[in-house]
DNA sequence: AATATGAGGTGACAAATGTCATATTGTCAG
DNA sequence: CTGACAATATGACATTTGTCACCTCATATT
């Protein structure tokens, strides 16, 4: 029997995949969460063999529990279910060591026979991310995630420099660094597509 | 034998609640669809006792759909499910007459119930939203919200005067308008309220 | 000791943005 | 017809933004 965790913040697909799910016959849903911070506690304990992940979680995302699992030692597998896409997304899991990516796009169906995968030591990954997303890296250094999503707020240089105790000609050459790392044509654009590629 | 249509862009919930609510012994999913477009075109076919309804979907989003069904005098009732608490969206339910809007954050249990309460002439309506929020109507007319829209992308002043055809000092004005009424500091912070409000 | 390298900073400049007071024009109720 | 209104436009102005070349200082690297 798989003992499966699942973490989703979402509480009417975690209620719908948890019933799905426990009616696989040799499935059988222990626990459930609906915050990082939660799951992570509650998998320690629990030590499900495989744990269904979303990203987009309050308190603590799902990547970061996935980084701290592996941290731990932690022996339960871990599988992310995500609706995004994002390239940057993608790739930190792969780094963290998950067993699976799969995208919220398809049945659940297939969900169960990754599930049954996974445990026999096999990896999976949504197709369309492993073609050509995959080397598409943040360009943008930790300083200039900073900035930006300060930027992405509306937040003037002058209101940036106080946050960050650097000098207004400083953000302004951060930012024109990031635009043209981005190939924006000014602060909004760059935020927007920043945001679009999970980077800020 | 209540007859259900669902329509709902994330495929992986689209099939879960197909699955789960076909379980139910007096209903009956008899069709789905992942975009706006195709949903109309076959509720207008099939004509369900009950369609539920995402609001963010490609090609013609839930309220659009919803209320072009109350223009063609259909007689299938409408359940807006989705995530979003946002003001601007319930309103516009509201007025399109839907028969309820529900947040994706509760079990499944009680939507099979919010089915059956529509189908016997309730109104359902979470109640995370009929209390305080209503009364926060979009203060932006809809060629500031088209303005806006443009101007969240980055897009420069020039940009958008070419695509509305406005001469800059207009859009320079509605922008100004725009901050005002919203009592942001710049067109990014301005477009940074409108989005979490749901009024772009 | 000599030299990169990186984080942070200056100053100058052009362009874009935001504000405001004031037109012009068309539509529509009375 | 007239006056109110909405949508659009102008011009003038102060500020903010984006760009660029160059500076400083503390660590690493050789």
């Amino acid at each position: 029997m798989i003992r499966l965790f699942i973490a989703e913040d979402q509480r009417m697909l975690l209620s719908a995949l948890g019933s799905l799910l426990d009616l696989e016959t040799d499935m059988k849903v222990i626990g459930q969460a609906t915050s990082g911070e939660e799951a992570l506690k509650a998998i320690l304990e629990l030590e499900p063999d495989v744990c269904l992940m979303d990203i987009e979680m309050p308190v603590m995302n799902g990547l970061e529990v996935a980084e701290e699992l592996v941290r731990r030692s932690s022996v339960s597998k871990v599988i992310i279910l995500t609706t995004f896409a994002r390239p940057g997304y993608f790739e930190r899991a792969v780094k963290a060591g998950v067993q699976g990516y799969l995208l919220k796009d398809g049945e659940i169906d297939e969900l169960a026979d990754a599930i049954r995968k996974v445990v026999n030591g096999k990896r999976i990954f949504s197709p369309e991310l492993t073609v050509n997303v995959f080397r598409e890296e943040n360009p943008l250094t930790p300083k200039e995630q900073e900035i930006l999503k300060l930027a992405a707020l509306g937040k003037t240089t002058k209101e940036i420099t106080k946050e960050l105790y650097l000098s207004s000609g400083t953000v302004r050459n951060y930012i024109s660094e990031i635009i043209h790392k981005l190939g924006a044509k000014n602060r909004t654009e760059a935020a927007s597509i920043a945001e679009k590629k999970g980077w800020i």
